[in-house]
RNA sequence: UGUGGAGUAGCUUAAAGGCAGAGCGGCCGACUGUUAAUCGGUUAGGUGUGGGUUCGACUCCCACUUCCACAGCCA
Protein backbone atom coordinates (compact mmCIF):
# COMPACT_ATOMS: atom_id res chain seq x y z
CA UNK A 1 0.00 0.00 0.00
CA UNK A 2 1.16 3.39 -0.41
CA UNK A 3 2.02 5.95 2.40
CA UNK A 4 -1.10 7.84 3.37
CA UNK A 5 -0.59 11.00 2.73
CA UNK A 6 -2.34 13.05 5.28
CA UNK A 7 -0.60 12.04 8.64
CA UNK A 8 -1.62 12.54 12.20
CA UNK A 9 0.03 16.29 11.99
CA UNK A 10 -0.92 19.73 11.05
CA UNK A 11 -1.44 20.53 7.67
CA UNK A 12 -1.37 24.04 5.57
CA UNK A 13 -5.00 24.75 4.48
CA UNK A 14 -3.47 24.32 0.54
CA UNK A 15 -2.40 20.91 1.31
CA UNK A 16 -5.32 19.93 2.74
CA UNK A 17 -7.61 21.01 -0.17
CA UNK A 18 -5.51 19.63 -2.72
CA UNK A 19 -5.96 16.21 -0.50
CA UNK A 20 -9.67 16.89 -0.27
CA UNK A 21 -10.33 13.40 -1.37
CA UNK A 22 -8.14 12.03 1.33
CA UNK A 23 -8.83 14.64 4.32
CA UNK A 24 -12.50 13.89 3.95
CA UNK A 25 -11.85 10.09 5.92
CA UNK A 26 -10.77 12.55 9.01
CA UNK A 27 -12.53 12.98 12.02
CA UNK A 28 -13.85 16.44 12.18
CA UNK A 29 -14.57 16.14 7.94
CA UNK A 30 -16.22 13.00 9.14
CA UNK A 31 -18.28 14.98 11.76
CA UNK A 32 -19.45 17.91 9.39
CA UNK A 33 -20.46 15.75 6.19
CA UNK A 34 -22.48 14.32 8.75
CA UNK A 35 -24.32 16.87 10.12
CA UNK A 36 -25.01 18.50 6.25
CA UNK A 37 -26.68 15.46 5.82
CA UNK A 38 -29.00 15.92 8.75
CA UNK A 39 -29.68 19.75 8.16
CA UNK A 40 -30.39 18.92 4.61
CA UNK A 41 -32.94 16.25 5.71
CA UNK A 42 -33.95 18.73 8.24
CA UNK A 43 -34.83 21.01 5.52
CA UNK A 44 -36.70 18.66 3.27
CA UNK A 45 -38.93 17.53 6.15
CA UNK A 46 -39.79 20.86 7.47
CA UNK A 47 -40.89 21.66 4.31
CA UNK A 48 -42.58 18.34 3.19
CA UNK A 49 -44.37 18.47 6.53
CA UNK A 50 -45.44 21.75 6.28
CA UNK A 51 -47.21 21.47 3.03
CA UNK A 52 -44.84 22.35 0.40
CA UNK A 53 -44.44 20.57 -2.58
CA UNK A 54 -40.83 20.49 -3.65
CA UNK A 55 -40.70 21.00 -7.54
CA UNK A 56 -37.21 21.35 -8.96
CA UNK A 57 -36.52 24.62 -10.71
CA UNK A 58 -33.89 24.75 -14.23
CA UNK A 59 -30.11 24.78 -13.64
CA UNK A 60 -29.69 25.87 -17.28
CA UNK A 61 -30.90 29.19 -18.12
CA UNK A 62 -31.27 31.73 -20.77
CA UNK A 63 -30.99 34.80 -19.18
CA UNK A 64 -29.32 36.63 -15.24
CA UNK A 65 -32.64 36.29 -13.03
CA UNK A 66 -32.04 38.90 -10.69
CA UNK A 67 -29.98 41.42 -13.14
CA UNK A 68 -26.79 41.68 -11.01
CA UNK A 69 -24.72 38.76 -10.07
CA UNK A 70 -22.18 37.14 -12.50
CA UNK A 71 -23.09 33.90 -14.04
CA UNK A 72 -21.21 31.01 -15.22
CA UNK A 73 -22.09 30.98 -18.99
CA UNK A 74 -22.15 27.62 -20.91
CA UNK A 75 -22.69 26.89 -24.82
CA UNK A 76 -26.62 25.39 -25.16
CA UNK A 77 -26.14 24.33 -28.81
CA UNK A 78 -25.79 27.68 -30.76
CA UNK A 79 -26.99 29.70 -27.78
CA UNK A 80 -25.36 31.11 -24.83
CA UNK A 81 -26.96 30.46 -21.25
CA UNK A 82 -26.17 30.61 -17.98
CA UNK A 83 -26.05 28.24 -14.75
CA UNK A 84 -28.92 28.86 -12.37
CA UNK A 85 -28.27 31.95 -9.88
CA UNK A 86 -31.79 31.08 -8.37
CA UNK A 87 -34.81 29.06 -9.04
CA UNK A 88 -37.15 31.92 -7.07
CA UNK A 89 -38.43 33.39 -10.80
CA UNK A 90 -40.12 29.91 -11.51
CA UNK A 91 -41.11 29.28 -8.57
CA UNK A 92 -43.35 32.08 -8.10
CA UNK A 93 -44.81 30.50 -11.74
CA UNK A 94 -44.62 26.82 -9.44
CA UNK A 95 -46.89 28.45 -6.24
CA UNK A 96 -49.46 29.94 -9.01
CA UNK A 97 -50.12 26.46 -9.62
CA UNK A 98 -49.52 24.78 -5.88
CA UNK A 99 -49.44 27.22 -3.64
CA UNK A 100 -46.50 26.83 -1.45
CA UNK A 101 -43.56 25.22 -2.95
CA UNK A 102 -39.71 24.88 -2.76
CA UNK A 103 -36.96 23.95 -5.05
CA UNK A 104 -33.36 22.78 -3.64
CA UNK A 105 -30.68 22.18 -5.41
CA UNK A 106 -27.08 23.52 -6.28
CA UNK A 107 -26.78 27.75 -7.34
CA UNK A 108 -23.81 28.90 -9.63
CA UNK A 109 -22.48 32.51 -8.76
CA UNK A 110 -19.13 33.31 -10.89
CA UNK A 111 -18.77 36.39 -8.36
CA UNK A 112 -14.61 36.68 -7.83
CA UNK A 113 -15.49 36.69 -3.68
CA UNK A 114 -12.91 35.41 -2.13
CA UNK A 115 -14.18 35.29 1.30
CA UNK A 116 -14.91 32.57 4.15
CA UNK A 117 -18.29 32.88 3.23
CA UNK A 118 -18.45 32.25 -0.50
CA UNK A 119 -18.43 29.32 -2.55
CA UNK A 120 -19.04 29.19 -6.66
CA UNK A 121 -21.09 26.28 -6.43
CA UNK A 122 -23.25 25.96 -3.46
CA UNK A 123 -26.95 24.34 -2.44
CA UNK A 124 -29.78 27.21 -1.55
CA UNK A 125 -33.12 26.12 -0.65
CA UNK A 126 -35.80 28.36 -1.71
CA UNK A 127 -39.58 28.10 -0.53
CA UNK A 128 -42.44 30.28 -2.16
CA UNK A 129 -45.49 30.95 -0.70
CA UNK A 130 -48.56 32.38 -2.21
CA UNK A 131 -51.04 34.42 0.20
CA UNK A 132 -48.35 35.30 2.62
CA UNK A 133 -46.76 38.67 3.29
CA UNK A 134 -43.65 39.97 4.89
CA UNK A 135 -44.73 38.83 8.20
CA UNK A 136 -46.29 36.00 7.31
CA UNK A 137 -42.86 34.91 5.93
CA UNK A 138 -40.58 35.94 8.78
CA UNK A 139 -43.05 33.76 11.10
CA UNK A 140 -41.71 31.24 8.55
CA UNK A 141 -38.60 31.67 8.73
CA UNK A 142 -38.13 31.63 12.21
CA UNK A 143 -40.36 28.17 12.80
CA UNK A 144 -37.65 26.90 10.07
CA UNK A 145 -34.46 27.83 11.62
CA UNK A 146 -35.49 26.87 14.90
CA UNK A 147 -36.51 23.14 13.27
CA UNK A 148 -32.92 22.92 11.78
CA UNK A 149 -31.31 23.87 14.82
CA UNK A 150 -33.18 21.61 17.38
CA UNK A 151 -32.94 19.16 14.85
CA UNK A 152 -29.27 19.42 14.45
CA UNK A 153 -29.10 19.40 18.18
CA UNK A 154 -30.68 16.17 18.62
CA UNK A 155 -29.25 13.95 15.64
CA UNK A 156 -25.87 15.53 16.21
CA UNK A 157 -24.60 15.62 19.49
CA UNK A 158 -22.02 12.95 18.60
CA UNK A 159 -20.92 15.10 15.81
CA UNK A 160 -20.86 18.53 17.36
CA UNK A 161 -19.02 17.20 20.28
CA UNK A 162 -16.24 16.12 18.05
CA UNK A 163 -16.42 19.89 16.20
CA UNK A 164 -16.14 20.97 19.70
CA UNK A 165 -19.43 23.40 18.95
CA UNK A 166 -20.68 25.33 21.75
CA UNK A 167 -24.25 24.06 21.46
CA UNK A 168 -25.08 26.29 24.74
CA UNK A 169 -25.26 29.15 21.79
CA UNK A 170 -27.54 26.56 19.37
CA UNK A 171 -30.13 25.88 22.34
CA UNK A 172 -31.31 29.55 22.58
CA UNK A 173 -32.26 29.32 18.75
CA UNK A 174 -35.97 29.26 19.40
CA UNK A 175 -39.10 31.03 19.79
CA UNK A 176 -39.51 34.87 18.45
CA UNK A 177 -36.30 36.37 16.34
CA UNK A 178 -35.67 40.01 17.05
CA UNK A 179 -37.00 41.87 14.40
CA UNK A 180 -35.19 45.50 13.56
CA UNK A 181 -36.30 48.04 10.61
CA UNK A 182 -33.33 48.78 8.48
CA UNK A 183 -34.05 52.61 9.73
CA UNK A 184 -33.68 51.24 13.25
CA UNK A 185 -30.47 49.17 12.41
CA UNK A 186 -28.76 52.21 10.78
CA UNK A 187 -29.76 54.46 13.69
CA UNK A 188 -28.20 51.83 15.94
CA UNK A 189 -24.95 51.43 13.48
CA UNK A 190 -24.68 54.67 14.07
CA UNK A 191 -24.87 54.78 17.80
CA UNK A 192 -22.03 51.76 17.29
CA UNK A 193 -19.91 53.57 15.38
CA UNK A 194 -19.81 56.54 18.92
CA UNK A 195 -18.57 53.55 20.79
CA UNK A 196 -15.73 52.32 18.48
CA UNK A 197 -12.68 53.21 19.94
CA UNK A 198 -10.57 51.21 16.90
CA UNK A 199 -10.46 53.91 14.29
CA UNK A 200 -10.24 51.55 11.29
CA UNK A 201 -12.98 49.46 13.18
CA UNK A 202 -14.80 52.81 12.95
CA UNK A 203 -14.12 53.57 8.84
CA UNK A 204 -15.62 50.53 8.58
CA UNK A 205 -18.85 51.42 10.50
CA UNK A 206 -19.42 54.55 8.43
CA UNK A 207 -23.14 54.24 6.92
CA UNK A 208 -25.52 56.53 5.67
CA UNK A 209 -29.36 55.71 4.70
CA UNK A 210 -29.81 54.11 1.73
CA UNK A 211 -26.17 52.39 1.51
CA UNK A 212 -26.21 48.56 1.91
CA UNK A 213 -24.67 47.03 4.87
CA UNK A 214 -21.30 45.52 4.41
CA UNK A 215 -19.54 42.77 6.29
CA UNK A 216 -18.76 44.67 9.15
CA UNK A 217 -22.33 46.26 9.52
CA UNK A 218 -23.93 43.01 9.95
CA UNK A 219 -21.43 41.50 12.88
CA UNK A 220 -22.09 44.30 14.98
CA UNK A 221 -25.06 44.53 14.62
CA UNK A 222 -25.92 40.94 15.35
CA UNK A 223 -23.18 40.85 18.23
CA UNK A 224 -26.18 42.63 19.60
CA UNK A 225 -28.42 39.47 19.84
CA UNK A 226 -28.00 36.22 20.46
CA UNK A 227 -30.20 35.12 18.23
CA UNK A 228 -30.88 35.37 14.28
CA UNK A 229 -31.61 38.97 13.55
CA UNK A 230 -34.35 39.82 11.22
CA UNK A 231 -33.27 43.22 9.24
CA UNK A 232 -36.60 44.29 7.41
CA UNK A 233 -37.48 47.54 5.02
CA UNK A 234 -34.33 47.93 2.91
CA UNK A 235 -33.51 50.50 0.41
CA UNK A 236 -35.45 49.43 -2.50
CA UNK A 237 -32.34 50.82 -4.50
CA UNK A 238 -30.28 47.70 -2.95
CA UNK A 239 -31.81 45.40 -3.47
CA UNK A 240 -33.55 43.16 -6.51
CA UNK A 241 -35.97 44.41 -9.14
CA UNK A 242 -39.01 42.22 -7.97
CA UNK A 243 -39.44 43.34 -4.45
CA UNK A 244 -42.73 45.04 -3.36
CA UNK A 245 -42.28 48.55 -2.39
CA UNK A 246 -43.37 49.39 1.46
CA UNK A 247 -47.22 50.90 1.27
CA UNK A 248 -46.38 54.75 1.12
CA UNK A 249 -42.92 54.35 1.44
CA UNK A 250 -41.61 53.51 -2.35
CA UNK A 251 -37.94 54.00 -1.63
CA UNK A 252 -38.10 50.90 1.18
CA UNK A 253 -38.84 46.93 0.20
CA UNK A 254 -40.57 44.74 1.72
CA UNK A 255 -37.37 42.16 1.89
CA UNK A 256 -36.34 40.64 5.24
CA UNK A 257 -32.30 39.26 5.69
CA UNK A 258 -31.81 36.85 8.46
CA UNK A 259 -28.26 37.31 10.41
CA UNK A 260 -27.12 34.47 11.79
CA UNK A 261 -25.62 35.29 15.44
CA UNK A 262 -21.92 34.76 16.13
CA UNK A 263 -20.52 36.74 13.11
CA UNK A 264 -22.20 34.26 10.63
CA UNK A 265 -23.88 36.62 8.58
CA UNK A 266 -26.55 36.16 5.98
CA UNK A 267 -28.01 33.17 5.72
CA UNK A 268 -31.29 33.89 4.34
CA UNK A 269 -32.12 36.67 1.92
CA UNK A 270 -36.13 37.00 1.05
CA UNK A 271 -38.82 39.05 -0.02
CA UNK A 272 -42.29 40.10 -0.46
CA UNK A 273 -42.60 40.03 -4.20
CA UNK A 274 -44.42 42.39 -6.47
CA UNK A 275 -47.76 41.24 -7.70
CA UNK A 276 -48.73 44.23 -9.94
CA UNK A 277 -47.78 43.93 -13.28
CA UNK A 278 -47.39 47.63 -14.16
CA UNK A 279 -45.20 48.51 -11.08
CA UNK A 280 -43.14 44.69 -11.97
CA UNK A 281 -42.75 46.42 -15.57
CA UNK A 282 -41.65 49.56 -14.56
CA UNK A 283 -39.07 48.05 -11.67
CA UNK A 284 -37.73 46.10 -14.80
CA UNK A 285 -37.05 49.60 -16.53
CA UNK A 286 -35.60 51.28 -13.58
CA UNK A 287 -33.32 48.89 -13.13
CA UNK A 288 -32.51 48.85 -16.59
CA UNK A 289 -33.42 44.96 -17.12
CA UNK A 290 -34.50 43.45 -20.44
CA UNK A 291 -38.35 43.53 -20.60
CA UNK A 292 -37.80 40.89 -22.92
CA UNK A 293 -36.21 38.17 -20.66
CA UNK A 294 -39.21 38.99 -18.55
CA UNK A 295 -41.94 38.12 -20.50
CA UNK A 296 -43.42 35.13 -18.69
CA UNK A 297 -42.83 36.45 -15.30
CA UNK A 298 -44.86 39.95 -16.08
CA UNK A 299 -47.22 37.42 -17.46
CA UNK A 300 -47.54 35.37 -14.01
CA UNK A 301 -48.89 38.94 -12.53
CA UNK A 302 -51.03 39.54 -15.68
CA UNK A 303 -53.43 36.73 -15.54
CA UNK A 304 -54.32 37.48 -11.84
CA UNK A 305 -51.78 37.53 -9.02
CA UNK A 306 -51.99 37.34 -5.39
CA UNK A 307 -49.35 38.65 -2.71
CA UNK A 308 -46.83 36.44 -2.40
CA UNK A 309 -43.24 35.95 -0.52
CA UNK A 310 -40.62 33.57 -0.75
CA UNK A 311 -36.51 33.99 0.98
CA UNK A 312 -33.72 31.44 0.07
CA UNK A 313 -31.35 29.82 2.46
CA UNK A 314 -27.44 28.92 1.92
CA UNK A 315 -27.03 25.10 2.68
CA UNK A 316 -23.38 25.60 3.14
CA UNK A 317 -23.82 28.85 5.45
CA UNK A 318 -25.87 27.15 7.56
CA UNK A 319 -23.81 24.46 8.13
CA UNK A 320 -21.11 26.26 8.98
CA UNK A 321 -22.82 28.42 11.37
CA UNK A 322 -23.98 25.24 13.09
CA UNK A 323 -20.56 23.64 13.26
CA UNK A 324 -18.86 26.30 14.47
CA UNK A 325 -16.69 26.47 11.08
CA UNK A 326 -14.47 29.11 10.88
CA UNK A 327 -14.46 28.38 6.67
CA UNK A 328 -17.59 27.42 4.29
CA UNK A 329 -14.63 25.60 2.41
CA UNK A 330 -15.50 22.17 4.96
CA UNK A 331 -19.12 22.13 4.87
CA UNK A 332 -19.46 20.67 1.29
CA UNK A 333 -17.48 17.83 -0.05
CA UNK A 334 -15.47 19.08 -2.65
CA UNK A 335 -16.01 22.73 -2.46
CA UNK A 336 -15.81 24.86 -5.53
CA UNK A 337 -14.66 28.41 -5.30
CA UNK A 338 -12.62 31.33 -6.61
CA UNK A 339 -9.82 29.47 -7.91
CA UNK A 340 -10.26 26.03 -6.38
CA UNK A 341 -12.41 23.19 -7.99
CA UNK A 342 -10.03 20.20 -7.52
CA UNK A 343 -10.41 17.65 -7.14
C1' U B 1 -10.22 43.88 -8.12
C1' G B 2 -8.09 46.51 -3.60
C1' U B 3 -5.33 46.23 1.20
C1' G B 4 -2.24 43.32 4.33
C1' G B 5 0.56 38.68 5.27
C1' A B 6 3.19 34.37 3.51
C1' G B 7 5.88 30.79 -0.07
C1' U B 8 12.53 26.99 3.11
C1' A B 9 12.92 18.72 2.73
C1' G B 10 6.81 14.60 1.36
C1' C B 11 4.37 17.58 5.66
C1' U B 12 4.88 21.48 9.82
C1' U B 13 8.60 24.86 10.53
C1' A B 14 13.80 27.50 12.49
C1' A B 15 17.57 30.46 10.60
C1' A B 16 16.27 38.88 10.75
C1' G B 17 23.37 40.17 5.50
C1' G B 18 28.13 35.46 7.24
C1' C B 19 28.66 27.28 7.09
C1' A B 20 20.32 26.23 5.75
C1' G B 21 18.73 23.48 11.31
C1' A B 22 14.73 20.60 13.54
C1' G B 23 10.12 17.75 14.40
C1' C B 24 6.90 14.48 11.87
C1' G B 25 7.08 11.15 7.65
C1' G B 26 10.29 7.69 4.81
C1' C B 27 14.29 4.01 5.17
C1' C B 28 17.38 0.33 8.43
C1' G B 29 17.36 -2.13 13.06
C1' A B 30 15.21 -3.09 18.02
C1' C B 31 10.53 -3.51 20.72
C1' U B 32 5.68 -6.79 20.21
C1' G B 33 0.53 -5.01 26.49
C1' U B 34 -1.33 -2.13 21.56
C1' U B 35 -5.38 2.91 19.10
C1' A B 36 -1.62 11.40 18.62
C1' A B 37 2.24 9.11 16.98
C1' U B 38 8.00 3.17 21.57
C1' C B 39 13.65 3.24 21.25
C1' G B 40 18.31 3.77 18.32
C1' G B 41 20.30 4.95 13.71
C1' U B 42 19.64 7.01 8.91
C1' U B 43 17.67 9.71 4.62
C1' A B 44 16.24 14.20 2.80
C1' G B 45 16.12 20.80 0.92
C1' G B 46 20.04 25.27 -1.24
C1' U B 47 15.04 28.45 0.18
C1' G B 48 8.05 29.88 -5.44
C1' U B 49 10.12 32.09 -10.53
C1' G B 50 13.17 35.80 -12.99
C1' G B 51 16.18 39.94 -12.31
C1' G B 52 18.95 43.50 -9.07
C1' U B 53 22.03 45.38 -4.71
C1' U B 54 26.28 43.18 -1.98
C1' C B 55 32.78 40.47 -0.90
C1' G B 56 28.57 37.51 0.62
C1' A B 57 21.19 37.11 0.11
C1' C B 58 16.29 32.49 2.93
C1' U B 59 17.17 37.47 4.81
C1' C B 60 17.36 43.87 1.32
C1' C B 61 15.08 45.97 -3.65
C1' C B 62 11.95 45.23 -8.37
C1' A B 63 8.72 42.23 -11.38
C1' C B 64 5.98 37.89 -11.87
C1' U B 65 3.48 33.74 -9.62
C1' U B 66 0.88 30.80 -5.86
C1' C B 67 -1.58 30.62 -1.23
C1' C B 68 -3.91 32.94 3.16
C1' A B 69 -6.76 36.88 5.68
C1' C B 70 -9.89 41.10 5.21
C1' A B 71 -13.05 44.20 2.00
C1' G B 72 -16.60 44.56 -2.25
C1' C B 73 -20.60 41.21 -4.38
C1' C B 74 -24.06 37.90 -2.27
C1' A B 75 -26.89 32.44 0.18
Amino acid sequence: MEDYPITPKEHGVEFLMDNRHHWIRSRRQWAILRVRSVIKKAIMDFLDNDGFINIDTPIITPSAAEGTSNLFEVGYFDETAYLAQTGQLYNEANIMSMGKVYCFGPTFRAEKSKTRRHLTEFWMVEPEVAFCDLDDLMVLEERFITYIVQTALEKCAAELEILERDTTALEKITGEFPRISYDKAVEMLHELREKETDPEKKKELEIEWGDDFGSPHETVLTQQFEKPLFVYGYPSAVKAFYMEPWPDRPEVCKSVDLLAPEGYGEIIGGSERMSDPQKLVDAIHAHDLPPENYSWYIELRQFGSVPHSGFGLGLERTVAWICGLPHIRETTAFPRMLYRMNP
